[in-house]
DNA sequence: CGCTCCTTTCGCAATTTTGCGAAATCCGGT
DNA sequence: ACCGGATTTCGCAAAATTGCGAAAGGAGCG
């Protein structure tokens, strides 16, 4: 692959500007990717219930701008025991993978 | 399935006894077998990886002591942030799934 | 036994996360 | 524009996790 396609996605030419061949952000990048990625899930389960941020607050014993707060995707603070009493609220179990980066890329 | 199977199975006699049919027991049981499992992941991933916990701590940066801590099946302190500074060190990256409990199970 | 390396346990300080209420902001619906 | 309800942000105290060295426990080997 020597030359590159021509893009018009914003997030695609921001990435080539700024992370391409620079490991040190590119570490940085996977971990805002996977925090986003953690807050996404939360929004998603909660809203998926139904719930609003103080209902789902309610079931997990906390206070709303807890869960304010975990659903925002600059937070780092997860800890896996929260993460569980979330799920745990809501049905469901946390479930943990270390998987090799590097990986080919998924078909889907 | 009304009658059981007899068993000579010593974690699953342990289990009729002192778990069956106690939902708050239950949760504890599915806390402390989440927990062993992380400690297990991590020990499996260092292990497999042919590394002492002082060669792991160096590379993730902290002290042998502390990976310890984390392959200790009871400890439940758990940081999404160790963890994944665990992952990186052994080219591995955290994925986290909330799944629903009380799922079919799976065949493999 | 003595030696070496690995792992576990102990204590405490330092850092980080959680708890939570108040105030600000956002967002429809009327 | 006004009225709720929902979400976000702010500030601290309380609680929990991490950092780390020292000491104790094992296991293997000559």
């Amino acid at each position: 692959m020597r030359k590159r396609r021509p893009t018009s996605d914003a997030t695609e030419i921001i990435h080539r500007r700024f992370y391409e061949g620079r490991p040190e952000r590119l570490a940085e990048l996977a971990e805002a990717e996977a925090n986003d990625s953690v807050a996404r899930k939360i929004h998603e389960l909660r809203t998926g219930s139904g719930l609003t941020q103080r209902e789902l607050a309610k079931l997990v014993g906390t206070t709303a701008s807890v869960i304010s707060r975990m659903e925002d995707a600059n937070y780092e603070g997860h800890s896996l025991a929260m993460l569980r009493r979330i799920a745990r609220a809501l049905n469901r179990r946390v479930e943990l993978r270390f998987v090799r980066t590097g990986e080919r890329k998924k078909v889907a």
